[in-house]
DNA sequence: ACTATGATTGTTGGG
DNA sequence: CCCAACAATCATAGT
């Protein structure tokens, strides 16, 4: 198998504006992780910390996601404003 | 109306 | 520079 390209996230501009998407509550709870799991393992390889990043992620309670669900939040209200001008534009 | 998809977001670390 | 697991997302298009 050496064609490993697996574009799964080949971007492909579809919209014409393309006011492109908002972060996820893992985005920002990764910011935090990253200093603690990495703190924690230094020298950790991203193979491992990805893993163990998303065993951790889930491990954590609602509350726990609650500040990462809650920038989610806000940043998906950043991307309504970039598709409000794009919706506008498109129009 | 509903479903399914696609595109995207950010982290790590190295060839 | 880009990729890949890891997870969420969630707006759009299509039927």
């Amino acid at each position: 198998m050496a064609a490993a390209t697996t574009k799964k996230t080949a971007r492909k501009k579809k919209d014409p504006n393309a006011p492109k998407r908002s972060l996820s509550a893992y985005m920002f709870f990764a910011n935090e992780q990253r200093d603690i799991v990495r703190a924690e393992n230094p020298g950790i390889a991203f193979g491992q910390i990805g893993k163990l990043l998303g065993e951790k992620w889930k491990a954590l309670d609602e509350a726990g996601k609650a500040p990462y669900e809650a920038k989610a939040e806000a940043d998906k209200k950043r991307y309504e404003l970039e598709k409000s001008e794009y919706t506008k534009s498109q129009a």
